[in-house]
Order: structure tokens, then C-alpha cells, then sequence
DNA sequence: TGTACATCAGTGAACGCGCGTTCACTGATGTAC
DNA sequence: TGTACATCAGTGAACGCGCGTTCACTGATGTAC
């Protein structure tokens, strides 16, 4: 049964933004199309009104995922003073409710092993996210233009290395990892 | 045709081995049975004359990847002074020809993504590799015992973020995340 | 505005394919005498 | 040491299964008059 303009856009937000959740609680391969649709209500027939192959919608998925991680970190920056902002970045990234919750979580840490094996048009996304969080970040690091943006890059590799190996560790090595990187000095 | 128990235990060898370096370079699903046995000269089914499952040989090549990471480590320390060996690691680490080649590199970089979707028993072995490596690489960093140890988790964390970064991301990208990691001051 | 028809979002079964695993088989190795 | 037989490493076809994708179909929406 054929549904209105309005509401295959409304599908098709849903399938994108379950798809940003799926894909890095399961990874670009486990999470299938047929999971994609039973999570936006719908069966999997119908995806290929949306997207013309399943890597159109890992593109998309990614985008979004990184959207949304992204929006949030700037509206600390909103809130706070950048020093702080940057403070608390870290302190939610290295939380054990991130780590416990890939799929609402950065799209860095959950899909960076997936993304150095995927498609170039994927890392082409990949890295535009990644340079948006490191411009993002370097507003709340120390020293001259070039080494805010180098001491951000640090950051994200440290944040992003530190979240992978906890959620790939048994439990007390973990919390040793985060614990360590969560006693870092700011902005060094 | 049977063979003898010490070809048996060179056969199991190489599948190990080929299985350490395919699993890194395609990841730990991609990496299939057949595929693991073609690369060692073999048809797929007498893997299992090998293992009980390809979880089993998981395992197995995870922590053969671990032990030839580790001891190239080990080696650093017995050859320089504890603050160049960390300097050389961090150095090797952080190459383009470690970014290009995740089949011979670290797996914490190249499989963390995959452990923290898989099985206890794999996370178990992840964890205790990472500790090793932590352990091997404190000896470098300066401060106390406790400090030490702190100092080696971020640096790991920060070598195996940096790393996989680039390999996901677009050469642009990947080329200046490694130069902001390499222009890090030591042991801080 | 109403009516007739074309469009197309969504359904759910079916497709070929590669996966992990199983199986009957082969023949050299290991063992018992 | 030789001989007869059991074992089992490795082969390659076959298994059921879930994957991405295709397809004929349905019926509400959009469009032309």
C-alpha cells in the first residue's frame, strides 16, 4: 500500500537513524538489512525503495551517527567554557555508560575497525567526521592554532583507542584503561 | 592420506599463523574457514581435524598475533634503553608502514573493533595481551609504579586509536592524525 | 471540485551465494604381536 | 625386525542457514482532465 511523500521522508529518517544505532552496537556486517527494517517497523522488501545497496545506507547511517555525536559535543561547548567542554568530553567518553552503550555512543571507537576495511566512499565519511570532532575539541586545548588541533587529534586517538580496549577487554582490564585515561592531565 | 604426528603439528602451526595475520588484515568474521585453510595449503575440511570450532581457532590466532606483537616489544627493551624503546615503539607503531600493513602489526589496533563484539573467552585473551603489552611499555614511561603503568595505558590507547583512525579514515586525514600522535612529547 | 488512472511505498516469498560444519572416503602412519 | 590391522590427517562434496537482492503483488497517494 502506497504512503504519502511526507511519511516515506518520516521512513526514512527511522531507517537511517536505527540503522546509526544497529550498525555500531553490531558492526557494518552483522547488523543485516532485514534487522535494519524489523527495527524501523517494516519489512525487508522495501528497503530498495530507500536505498539502491546496503552501502548507501552504511554511508548514510555513518553520516548520521556522526551528526549526532557531534551536535552534542558542540553544545558543550555552548554551555561551558572551552577548557570545561573539552573536560567533559572526556569524562563521558571514558564513562562506563559509553562503554556499555556503543550504539548511542561515538561512531569512532564502535566503527573504526569496521570503516579501515570498508569502502573508500566510507572512510572518505569516516575521516570528514573525525576532522569535524578534532576542530570541534582543539577549541578547548592549549597552545597555538596548529598544536590546539594536534593536542585534539591526541585526544580523540586517546579517547577512541581507550573506549575500543575496554569494550574488547575483560572487565578489570578495562576499567584499568579507562581508569588511567581519565587521570590524564587537561589539555597535555 | 594420515600423517605423521610431527606434520600434524606443523600443519597446525601454519594454520595458526596464516589465521593470525589473515584475521587482522579482514577481521575476524571475514576471515573464513576455507580461506584460513587455502592459506595454509589446505582443504577446508580438515580444519577440523584441527579444532572444534572456528571460535577455537579464534583464540588461537588472537593470541598468536598477541605473543609476535609482545616479543617484538620484548626485544626493543633488551636491545635499547627503556625510554628509546618506548620512543622506537611508538615510532614503529605510528609508520605508514604499520598503518599499511595490519596483517604484521599490533591487534589491538587492527582487531579491537571485532573482540568488543565477540565472545568472554576472546575478550579474556585481548585483555590479557593488552596487559602485556601495558607492562612491557611501562618500564619506558617515567613517574612511579603506579604512574608508569597509567602513563603505558595511554599511550596504548592513544598508538591504537591513532592507528586505527588512519586506517578508516581518507589519506589526508590519516596522514595528519599520525604526524599530531608522533609530535607527542615523551613519556607525558 | 470530482473522477479515472498511473505511480510507487511497502509486503513477503524467492533467488543465488558463501558461510560454518558434517560426512564418506583415502591411504600413510602408528601399534600390537 | 616384519607383518596385519586400526587409526586418523587431509580431501572435497554436501548440509542447512542467513545474507543482500529481486520480484510480483497490493492498495493508498498523486496527477491529469
Amino acid at each position: 500500500m502506497r504512503v504519502s511523500r511526507d511519511e516515506k521522508d518520516k521512513t526514512h529518517a527511522r531507517i537511517v537513524e536505527g540503522a546509526a544505532r544497529l550498525l555500531r552496537e553490531r558492526g557494518l556486517e552483522a547488523a543485516s538489512v532485514a534487522d535494519v527494517m524489523r527495527e524501523a517497523g517494516l519489512t525487508n522488501g522495501g528497503f530498495y525503495r530507500h536505498f539502491e545497496t546496503k552501502d548507501e545506507l552504511l554511508k548514510a547511517a555513518l553520516e548520521a551517527a556522526f551528526e549526532e555525536c557531534y551536535l552534542a559535543l558542540e553544545s558543550r561547548f555552548e554551555k561551558e567554557t572551552p577548557a570545561a567542554a573539552a573536560a567533559g568530553y572526556r569524562a563521558h567518553y571514558l564513562s562506563d555508560a559509553h562503554r556499555d552503550n556503543p550504539g548511542y555512543g561515538c561512531p569512532v571507537a564502535a566503527l573504526g575497525g569496521d570503516v579501515a576495511r570498508a569502502t573508500e566512499a566510507l572512510k572518505k565519511a569516516f575521516g570528514t567526521g573525525v576532522n569535524r570532532i578534532i576542530t570541534a575539541l582543539a577549541a578547548g586545548m592549549r597552545g597555538g592554532q596548529r598544536e590546539k588541533r594536534d593536542r585534539a587529534a591526541r585526544e580523540l586517538a586517546m579517547l577512541a583507542g581507550a573506549t575500543m580496549i575496554a569494550r574488547a577487554s575483560d572487565p578489570e582490564t578495562a576499567r584499568a584503561v579507562l581508569a588511567a585515561c581519565r587521570s590524564k592531565s587537561k589539555g597535555r
